[in-house]
DNA sequence: AAAGTAAGTAAATGTTCATTTACTTATTAA
DNA sequence: TTAATAAGTAAATGAACATTTACTTACTTT
């Protein structure tokens, strides 16, 4: 039997998130991504089902899979409370600079209703994706060192400023001008860090 | 001359935003569109140049636009920051209850390149899109009131936990749960205005 | 009331789309 | 070394796409 050429693979997962990342979602196309990796349509599809199962397995296992594990990268749950959401903070700003058509994608996932559905189920079938941060935050709460919340709301105000951020680093990054720094990030990290202690 | 037919004109975008929220930007036609909003495709072209053009008029005139106008109800640059800030994140929360569809494409626009581009477009011809909170939040900083950022960090810090908890709603909302409500916004809005205050 | 005109329609245009068909190539196991 | 088989290709398929053509309708102005 004649092996899969993994190279061929990664050159459709790159190339993919590239024009994703460039034209956008909505102008993606099968026949432009074939071409775009100098292969035949249908090698696309002796690797995936159809485009629907690219763009998912695309968004899942290589976005959000890889994200998650760099974001958890030296972080611990017996951490203190600022250095264990410092350290989320940094690896994931350290993660998306190098990344920046993964973090399009990301994005895409808020508003496309095929992601967000992907990303509902995978978090039924293996439980909470960030588990661990999960349990970081209730023990803090527990212990009275932050105040009580549902977990979506830790998750809004911890989280959604950092990814606003880091959209604005590319924005800047891509006209040239360099305007938000690591320090001014962390700052911004100690700012909700300050809000959420008691 | 026959004039024209401001009702299929609202038809045309209260059904694109429809279409969009539902199956997603990536899978809106001009012909699928024209027929749930019984019309001829030509209708279209009528009003909108093309495409794109509908799409950016439909973000920037009827998304951004009545938004920021909801927004800004009843705020002035004069309030105290807290009352100020409650304002704002109490408008935006009702405001988009009431226009999940308008929601869905304002998410679009972080990651849809055209979007994007529009909106950057948008905000070097008519200057900052929220002047007043511009003006608002530097004149605090220069007052003691809150620490001293860029604006962008203080938009990270102050709109983006907000616009991520209005997601979390509908999610929440479309399954039948009703987990976020108006008071754990506002607690999570406190939050927020306790962690800039110095 | 009738001429002028923009709004509107139905149907067609050529293009591009996702996906498949029919075939070739490269690798392994016997 | 050759039979078996999955990987891979080039070209085709029919559907759906954005947009246009050729025409009709309805309203205003005179």
């Amino acid at each position: 039997m004649r092996p899969k050429n993994t190279e061929k693979e990664e050159a459709i997962r790159s190339i993919a998130l590239q024009i994703i990342a460039e034209q956008g979602l909505e102008n993606l196309s099968m026949q432009q991504l074939a071409k775009a990796a100098n292969i035949s349509p249908r090698t696309i599809y002796i690797k995936y089902e159809n485009k629907e199962d690219l763009l998912v397995k695309l968004f899942i296992d290589v976005v959000l899979g890889a994200y998650e594990k760099a974001a958890l990268e030296g972080f611990s749950e017996d951490m203190a409370f600022p250095e264990g959401i410092r350290k989320i903070w940094a690896n994931t700003f350290s993660y998306f600079k190098k990344n920046r058509h993964a973090f399009v994608l990301m994005e895409y996932g808020k508003s496309s209703p095929l992601l967000n559905k992907a990303f509902r189920e995978r978090n039924i079938k293996e439980g909470s994706s960030f588990g661990t941060v999960h349990r970081f935050l209730s023990q803090k709460a527990k212990e009275g060192i932050i105040a009580e919340y549902p977990q979506k709301v830790y998750r809004a105000l911890l989280f959604a400023p950092l990814l606003d951020l880091v959209h604005e680093y590319f924005e800047h990054r891509e006209r040239g001008r360099q305007i938000i720094t690591e320090q001014q990030l962390m700052a911004c990290c100690d700012t909700v860090i300050k809000g959420l202690q008691s």
